[in-house]
DNA sequence: GCAAATTTGTTCGTATGTATT
DNA sequence: CAATACATACGAACAAATTTG
């Protein structure tokens, strides 16, 4: 049985400081020389041992300043199986807010962004359209409580604007409702289902930059591609919703589920949904 | 604008050519010495460019061999609302087995391993019972395809083995219909519905052993708690499941959605389900 | 506003250990 | 056993960010 390296003796040592709560959150670790001589390794090693704890988000450095304890994320749980009813899930406009609300967190949408595309490969092969096809594209940033929290972009056929008269789609305006509820009251296409795909990746420079994450890719997002179909099992739209992993969760129920408890004030237990 | 740092230029230069296909699959870079002297950069600074693609899972490095590209992994797709009409969902016993067999691949189950334990914090408050209490604890490793691709733990009361009769549940051998079919036949307690709670952590070290992650956490993988609920409301079991997420992908269908598509021979597209 | 001190970020060099061929 | 290549560890220097005087 080999030995562990130094770097693992000196990040669990950390580890179990900051987990017996001799650390508290935001404090400051020694600095690398201080924690150099604690320790008597190299600067080399301690640094390795700090990475080793940034990369599972224990503590976060800052340039000029030190190394801080992270303070724990209360995640937000998105139930994307939330209203089978209405046909509309988790992650969606009016689904969204409501959710967030019930939580006693504060959302906050952008305005969205509105553009016109040639549809790629990707999400040509999501619509079932040929790849070039005009599509119309929609994005939003969400926050939580001021935090950046997803980035949502939704892909539609440009038909549903030149032959169903879904005009409201291209007006860099918020559908307060959201597009699905407006769809289905302007042309009569009802969203009879949706399918989510999920993936895990690293996130790309934008998504770095807009969620505050380290820019080496430690921390991962969710990547759910939802697609919508009509009642006659036709792809109306693709929304993409990214959410960093760190600070999201993803809930699915099937079957007869009892209701979700609501949070018991600030417990973190409640919220994080166990 | 500041200059991106060495190693960040060396990584993109070797990406942009692993793109463009002047590095085909499973070839062996050049190694580090090599790169050294191309770069004119430190040995070091070679490695970081390294690390940055292994992190995206671009490059894999082999000891005593070298640093090769990565084949695209064709991800398995689990449903986790597959079957809805049986209570039973995607990831368990013989819905896996169909699934992967569905899609031309070939799954591997270990024999269980059966222990006894106290109710730690998290399985107390899933299951609604007491921190302390007994309980079932059957562990199973899986492969497809001769790769280990996921690790699942179910948690049982112990008085569904002490007051309801479901003896099979402490014997170290396969359930072969799953323990939930079991449960309904042995003591008729239905599955109504089940809870997915799905987040995204750095392996353990248990994990990065079993599934050949790189041994400093840079892959993540799902973690996903299943509850499952009787007709009445009270949860009778906990699955946790953990997969890599390199190498899966979560589907989820609500409402009416068209059956998925077979795999058009060894087509990447149709498994990864777009 | 500026300069000094502190702290982390990046880069270089070197040495030794370990795994594979 | 030897050669190759990655993993760990040491030391040193300068750059960049931040705080403090």
């Amino acid at each position: 049985m080999a030995e562990q390296p130094i770097y693992r003796q000196i990040a669990e040592d950390l580890q179990h400081k900051i987990e017996a709560g001799e650390l508290h959150w935001d404090s400051r670790l020694p600095s690398e020389k201080e924690l150099r001589e604690q320790y008597d390794a190299s600067r080399n090693t301690v640094r390795d041992a700090i990475q080793f704890l940034m990369t599972r988000g224990l503590v976060e450095t800052r340039p000029g300043q030190g190394t801080f304890v992270m303070k724990k994320i209360n995640p937000f749980v998105t139930t994307l199986t939330s209203e089978p009813e209405t046909g509309r899930g988790g992650g969606e406009e009016g689904v969204y807010l409501a959710e967030v609300r019930a939580f006693d967190r504060e959302p906050k949408n952008s305005d969205p962004t509105v553009e016109i595309k040639k549809a790629e490969g990707a999400i040509a092969r999501s619509l079932r359209i040929d790849r070039g096809d005009q599509v119309i594209v929609r994005h939003q940033e969400r926050d939580i409580d001021a935090t950046p929290w997803s980035l949502q972009t939704s892909f539609y056929p440009m038909t549903l604007v030149t032959q169903r008269g879904a005009t409201d789609l291209i007006r860099a305006d918020d559908i307060p409702d959201g597009a699905v509820a407006y769809l289905a009251d302007k042309c009569g296409i009802e969203q009879a289902g949706y399918r989510d795909t999920i993936s895990v990746r690293t996130p790309d420079e934008n998504e770095i930059r807009f969620f505050k994450l380290p820019a080496d890719g430690r921390v991962s997002v969710f990547e759910i591609y939802r697609v919508g179909f009509d009642k006659d099992g036709n792809r109306f739209r693709l929304t993409i919703t990214v959410y960093p992993s760190d600070r999201n969760r993803l809930r699915v129920d099937v079957g007869e589920v009892p209701p979700r408890e609501l949070p018991a004030a600030t417990g973190e237990k409640a919220a994080a949904g166990e």
